[in-house]
DNA sequence: GCTTCGCACTCCCGCAACAAGAGTGCTAAA
DNA sequence: TTTAGCACTCTTGTTGCGGGAGTGCGAAGC
């Protein structure tokens, strides 16, 4: 991307236009920039600025005589090159940090407080997946006796991850037997990723093997799919945005939001930089994603677990603080993640 | 509540409005009813009948000279008075069957297919709880080492559900530790209840200990806790209804569709009656359910595990196609769940 | 007493006209 | 390159005016 050159002046211009729309929602003018920011210069002066801004594509404006708004485009100079890179205050720091330490040591509560405070930190609504074991590794089997003919198979994971499974059966099979094939495949299994597991399971026949056939299902399973569970919280404050005020734009958002497969396919791009990464109006990859922002943040511990969370919300974002909350919960979240798989 | 006595054709009348205001969200006059369904009569006699149906505070009108729309009350007359139960036609009830058993065999899998099901059925969005234990039985317990100062702590219930708990412990534990004390809780803790443990807990001491605590404390929430997990789907369709174009609206029944409170609330009413139970604008006891209505009923087993389910929907919603639906999602949620606890 | 007819009345809705206001774009001068 | 001036454009809010749908009611009919 060639991108523009501009003058001090015309990025500051840019800056204010963008920061002003981000707080007002309303178009921004010439005269209102020369009044509240005396920049030396008068409105003309401001209005030849905009209109060359304009020319290169970073500012629009809705109709002949309304002040500018940012394009797609200018959100994106904005953020590669304007944008202050402000972290979250200290005390709102020391605040989410508090409630992470108060909170029950589970991963499943870790991402719904992740949530809870990213919408509460943003104007968006927040999004967040389970972590994805990048290696699959086998730590535990276990068979347990529902009914007669009902078995559940609990299966952990290296990285403490559970996974179950219900197993309907032709005949009746009793405790001793379920547990002579659990210690049968214990010996074989634990320590052994998708890859090895089909060599191992030679030996085996009847009821035993067929476990193992479980077992080696529901692994390649767990590399595959990345979400297994979302989070989300705050849809309801990203609606009262005035972006979202009519019909079209509503279900837009809604639809994002509630999509799975978008993050699967946002995975791997995410994935590469290790940082936060912001998604402005799908970038023209995605569709339906007009007036729609993502800042999303891998988070995990390389090469162990690996997981998304991030904010949506309208385009017409505070991306510095936005990108501010999701880089200190992710890192609160790789600390706390870490721990564990250290 | 005593109800109002009605004559046949006012019935009739009532049925007709809401059954043309259902389908076409625009208020019912008498020219259009007496000329699309012949009663016999004539316009003025159907304006005094809608009159008295107003009166009577079975319908209102938006302005002196529109048509008439029913109020809560005329919508709670038809559901209890006038409704034709239609079953779900029998296609759609096998294509239902034959997409669950179609799904993989675990809870999890069947609760998301309810609310997936359960919204394109209506034209709601949908909600569904993961299933509480009544009486959450201690199957079996297992103690893994994540790391060398992090245990995880699987707990197997009667019922077939996992717990997990983290244990951040202060010196490192070897697996052969864990093993043991394990060994030695399953012995005395398998099969005991909240109310039992703390008796079986009296010998132990030390780490063995602090596990049976831990153990306790989370069977003793997961008998309180309804809502572990809340399934939800469908919420951009329910958006496109009318009545939800504008915000504060959407914001009402986004916040209605988020909160779980509200599920733990209406919980004890549902459970009461074993069938599908209609909540039409919180009736009167819920705060900000202005033209939402819920239908929800429980499933699971007596005495066993037990949910809830239902819809969530503007108060203009096809009641007979939707009650229906949740009572068949419902039946086959018991069926499945009663090979599981049968 | 219920039903019907006729008719005045009310209120929404869409449309057009209009003025005010905000902002632009252009030209010419500093 | 910046500035001042000015005409032009387009939105927004207001007002006024039929048209239409539906009501409410009194009086007549069954």
């Amino acid at each position: 991307m060639t991108e523009v050159q501009l003058s001090q002046r015309r990025k500051q211009v840019l800056r204010i236009v963008i920061q002003e729309y981000v707080e007002s929602a309303q178009p921004v003018g010439s005269q209102s920039i020369a009044r509240k920011y005396g920049l030396g210069v008068s409105a003309a002066t401001i209005r030849n600025d905009l209109a060359a801004l304009e020319k290169a594509g970073l500012l629009t404006h809705p109709h002949t005589s309304a002040g500018r708004i940012p394009t797609d485009g200018g959100y994106r100079y904005f953020v590669a090159n304007l944008m202050a890179h402000t972290d979250l205050p200290s005390h709102e720091r020391h605040m989410i940090r508090h409630q992470f330490h108060q909170s029950r040591q589970e991963i499943d509560q870790w991402l719904r407080l992740s949530t809870a405070v990213l919408s509460r930190a943003s104007t968006g609504a927040a999004l967040a997946t389970s972590p994805r074991s990048m290696t699959s590794r086998v730590k535990h089997l276990e068979l347990i006796g529902i009914q007669d003919t009902v078995v559940l198979l609990v299966l952990v994971l290296a990285t403490g991850t559970l996974k179950q499974q219900l197993i309907n059966l032709e005949q009746p099979v009793f405790q001793d037997e379920l547990s002579r094939a659990s210690n049968q495949l214990n010996d074989e299994v634990s320590g052994a990723t998708a890859a090895d597991l089909p060599a191992k399971l030679e030996g085996f026949t009847g009821f035993t093997r067929e476990v193992g056939e479980l077992v080696l299902n529901t692994l390649r399973q767990s590399e595959e799919q990345i979400a297994d569970r979302v989070y989300r919280h705050g849809l309801a404050q990203v609606l009262a945005e005035p972006e979202f005020a009519d019909g079209p734009q509503v279900r837009r958002i809604v639809q994002v939001f509630e999509q799975r497969t978008l993050l699967q396919e946002i995975y791997d791009d995410v994935m590469e930089l290790s940082d936060v990464h912001v998604m402005i109006a799908g970038e023209g990859r995605f569709g339906d994603m007009q007036d729609i922002s993502l800042v999303l943040s891998p988070y995990g511990v390389p090469d162990r677990v690996s997981g998304l969370l991030g904010v949506v919300g309208p385009m017409r974002m505070p991306y510095g603080r936005t990108i501010g909350a999701v880089r200190y919960v992710a890192t609160l979240l790789n600390e706390l993640m870490h721990q564990l798989y250290g």
